[in-house]
RNA sequence: CGGCGUGUGGCUCAGCUUGGUAGAGCGCUACGUUCGGGACGUAGAGGCCGCAGGUUCGAAUCCUGUCACGCCGACCA
């Protein structure tokens, strides 16, 4: 018995939490490994989660204007070539076609690392006019990058994501949708994953290759390392002029269109692990987990029982993700297998119960269980569902808030990196070289400048000049 | 791209030093007994030992090459 509980354990994700992230993935079922390096197979239980943060995502997209469209995979050499940055920064991560079946091509073609020259092909194609602006436009695909060190969901040379790119008369109007849809995010990040996180601009040594301004929200795992969670760039017209994007405006002068583009991926869901998850496996928040809640009969062989949970399935079945599982485990082995995928609520239901017309109910984020008449039964689901949902983001909020330290000058700063892990908050001067040295010294990257301004001290925490900004380091993944 | 490590049934691994033709546990299938925190019995199925060369009467084991995967660093959603 205790060696087979041993073959079927999980890493702790004290002693060795990249093991335990592995562990999870594999043990939740979520992905499996594929004979191509870097590439997974995202199985049901993973492609379920993916499923839901398209749905709500694209919902709060189509609140905010975007439409969807859908542009090829392939983009002629030449046409990544035309915005030099943006060709720098993506260059050494691109994989290549090279032949028609047994032709050579005359031009090879890259397959989409991102398709910012891909909209703006089309784009200036496809705008005369200012009537034609702006362009709000979302796509729903894969993108590859060939990277050399990889990790499920949080590093594949495959992965999943949406891509929204759009076009604008102005520069303001440019801004403001760059912010806008960063909003979005971070609302979707904090109440639909339970994920808090920092919003602000990247530094120029982070930001996105040929941006002007890149934003992000990011969000601190478990181990106290910090994940970049979604961004979103304004272009200026910078592409615009790259591509040739002119617009006719109102005084019948061309004139070239402001750009945005903004991403979310499959990395959310390694977010999701790393930031709910514990020794048990996985915890989903109620709004991604597409089995909210886990029926287990007991006794299910006994008359009337295996009935009785396919009763109360089907009542709840309306407004929940409900399912029975009526496999032939014991239900200490559904117990910790409901566990491990992460249901929020398991719910027992027995011959005893059924006699004393109740059920026992189990929250999987705190594991407290409690009865439940089965009168009340859709009410109570219902408000543990919504309770669990928002004390998981005030769990992950304390959590971040905890591994949330100052510095005021360079020994502070090395003395907590020394010993922690988490966001540091400390002024800058602005200069890369500071950034450079700090990298340099404790492997540490600047995350973003937050919207939300503190002022720790006058001086830059590096080099002591007059400083500009608050800066939010730490490890990154 | 550098460093380290690993490739043997679905999974975790033993066997390799000292060559003799493949093992364990778990899982899987069937039947029976079980069932409120990872049950048990009985009977079964399942392996080109990552791949390619070489040495040898004989290679999972020795040699050479190669591929893949994992972890840690440099670069990135």
């Amino acid at each position: 018995m205790a060696d087979k509980k041993m073959v079927e354990a999980i890493a702790s994700m004290e002693e060795d939490f990249a093991q335990w992230y592995t562990d999870v993935v594999k043990k939740a079922e979520l992905i499996d490994y594929t004979s191509v390096k870097g590439c997974m197979v995202i199985k049901p239980a993973g492609y379920a989660i993916w499923e839901l943060i398209q749905q709500q995502l694209d919902a709060r997209f189509k609140e905010a204007g975007v439409q969807n469209v859908y542009l090829p995979m392939f983009i002629p050499e030449s046409l990544l070539q035309k915005e030099k940055d943006h060709v720098e920064g993506f260059a050494p991560e691109v994989a290549w076609v090279t032949h028609g079946g047994l032709q050579p091509l005359q031009e090879r073609l890259c397959v989409r690392p991102t398709s910012e020259t891909l909209f703006c092909d089309f784009y200036k194609n496809d705008i005369h006019s200012y009537r034609d602006l702006p362009k709000v436009y979302n796509q729903w695909c894969s993108v590859v990058r060939w990277e050399k060190e990889t990790r499920p969901f949080l590093r594949s040379r495959e992965f999943l994501w949406q891509e929204g790119h759009t076009a604008h008369a102005t520069a303001q109007e440019a801004q403001e949708r760059t912010i806008q849809m960063l909003n979005v995010y971070a609302d979707f990040c904090e109440q639909v994953l339970a994920i808090p996180v920092i919003k602000g601009q990247k530094t120029d040594k982070e930001k996105f290759a040929g941006a002007v301004a890149t934003y992000t929200v990011e969000a601190l795992m478990h181990d106290g390392k910090a994940l970049q969670s979604g961004t979103s760039h304004n272009f200026g017209d910078g592409f615009a002029r790259a591509f040739e994007i002119q617009y006719a405006d109102r005084d019948n002068t061309l004139k070239y269109v402001h750009q945005t583009s903004w991403g979310m991926s499959t990395r959310l869901i390694g977010a999701i692990i790393m930031v709910h998850g514990d020794n048990e496996g996985l915890v989903l928040p109620p709004k991604v987990a597409s089995v909210q809640v886990c029926i287990v009969p007991i006794q299910q062989k006994k008359e009337g029982v295996l009935e009785k949970a396919y009763e109360l399935r089907d009542r709840l079945k309306g407004s929940f993700r409900v399912k029975v599982d009526d496999t032939d485990k014991t239900p200490g082995f559904k117990f910790a297998e409901a566990e491990m995928r992460g249901y929020p609520i398991r719910m027992e239901i027995g011959p005893k119960d059924m006699e004393a017309g109740k059920c026992v109910i189990c929250r999987r984020d705190t594991g407290e269980k409690l009865e439940v008449a089965l009168d009340q039964l859709e009410e109570k689901v219902g408000e543990l569902l919504e309770t669990i949902q928002k004390e998981m983001l005030e769990r992950a909020r304390a959590h971040r808030d905890a591994h949330t330290y100052e510095a005021r000058n360079f020994d502070e700063f090395q003395k907590i990196f020394a010993e922690k892990t988490g966001f540091v908050k400390a002024m800058w001067c602005g200069d890369q070289a500071c950034e450079d040295l700090i990298k340099e010294k404790m492997s540490v990257t600047s995350r973003c400048m937050p919207f939300a301004q503190e002022h720790l001290s006058d001086t830059c925490v590096c080099c002591g000049k007059p400083a500009k900004k608050m800066v939010y380091w730490g490890k990154a993944y």
